[in-house]
RNA sequence: GGUCAGAUAGCUCAGUUGGUAGAGCAGAGGACUGAAAAUCCUCGUGUCGGGGGUUCGACUCCCUCUCUGACCA
């Protein structure tokens, strides 16, 4: 069996285009690797390929309505569902995205607790943190699980709650995240990250922005909210969502949203790097170097293709 | 042309009685096991507009020039 060739790199770094043209050249399929193009009904803030615009079969795109609290864990449920069919068939598959999580997930051997994170412990750890504060709060961690909480910063509740949660399922943070800096691999896969100059990455983010504005993202984001687009939605959080609802409700003038979505949107980038970077299996291709047909050429040539 | 106020980090500005500067934002780097487009951590040397002077020592005081803004002609 082939091995899953995967394409990763920050946002609007042309991740897309390219794994569409190795799909069609392996005759096999894109899975996407990206948190927020999983929701319906978000297609032009995350830069969903339009429909007709990738010639090879894009999966896990689409999975779920935005109102659904979709996770990693569902995803690499999902992912490996897909990967093993298109496997079994025979089908080449190309992994493509941008969320480093959800890669791990689908291709390395990360192996989440049972239960759910739908559950009534983390509203009430939210509140609780609310109530007694961040610093208290890591201070129950320590008494519970000291060894989690000598990992987490007091100040990343998100990292603490979730710490305390796998507490009450018996689990110990640090103890699952052991090993996470040596990945044991799921699949066989090889990585390509993609990369350009900083200033020309973020000149490029800034005219994606501009060109979904134009793309009518405005009209797009009020459409989600006409169907009920709760403040506690994890999809509310995708970059270009919940800027242009502070516009609609009035918080943020339009181009103060507008140049809010372009910061976040190289914050994450900058972001994204960092994840990628950290991972030496990651052979990275410069775009500053060679054009994107060169990079499907290198990418064939090394997997034999 | 005159008067006044400014000119300090990429931007907005602090800088106490002269002892060669520091905040916010931007930016950079990093972390990351069920919210991950989330969350969190770390990082501040710059001809203090140019030139001259006073002084042991000037971002700070004096003179001068340049530029910007306001007002008066």
């Amino acid at each position: 069996m082939k091995r899953i060739v995967t394409i990763v790199g920050p946002t609007a770094v042309g991740k897309t285009a390219l794994a569409d043209a190795l799909a069609v050249r392996l005759g096999g399929a894109v899975v996407s690797a990206d948190a927020m193009q999983v929701y319906r009904g978000m297609d032009i803030g995350t830069a969903k390929a339009a429909p007709g615009e990738c010639r090879a079969p894009l999966l896990l795109v689409d999975v779920v309505d935005p109102d659904v609290a979709y996770s990693a864990a569902l995803y690499q449920r999902d992912a490996r569902c897909a990967i093993d069919q298109l496997r079994a068939q025979g089908t080449p598959v190309v992994v493509c995205g941008g969320t480093g999580l959800y890669i791990r997930a689908a291709l390395d051997d990360m192996r989440f607790p049972a239960g759910s994170q739908e559950t009534d412990a983390r509203r009430a750890y939210d509140d609780l943190a609310r109530r007694i504060g961040a610093d208290a709060l890591h201070g129950l961690l320590r008494e519970r699980d000291p060894e989690s909480a000598a990992v987490i910063h007091p100040h990343n509740v998100k990292r603490v709650v979730r710490a305390l949660e796998m507490c009450d399922e018996g689990v110990s943070y640090a103890r699952q995240k052991e090993g996470f800096s040596t990945p044991r691999p799921y699949y066989d896969a090889s990585y390509y990250g993609l990369t350009m100059d900083r200033e020309r990455l973020y000149a490029r983010i800034d005219a994606r922005v501009d060109a979904m504005m134009e793309q009518g993202l405005l009209a797009e984001v009020e459409e989600l909210v006409v169907h009920g687009f709760g403040a506690d939605l994890t999809a509310r959080q995708a970059i270009g969502y919940k800027e242009l609802i502070d516009y609609l409700e009035g918080r943020l003038g339009l181009d103060e949203a507008v140049d809010l979505i372009k910061m976040r949107s190289r914050r994450y980038a900058k972001r994204q790097l960092s994840w990628f970077r950290r991972d030496a299996r990651v052979h990275w291709i410069d775009l500053d170097a060679v054009s994107a047909d060169a990079a499907l050429e290198l990418i064939c040539e090394s997997e034999g293709c």
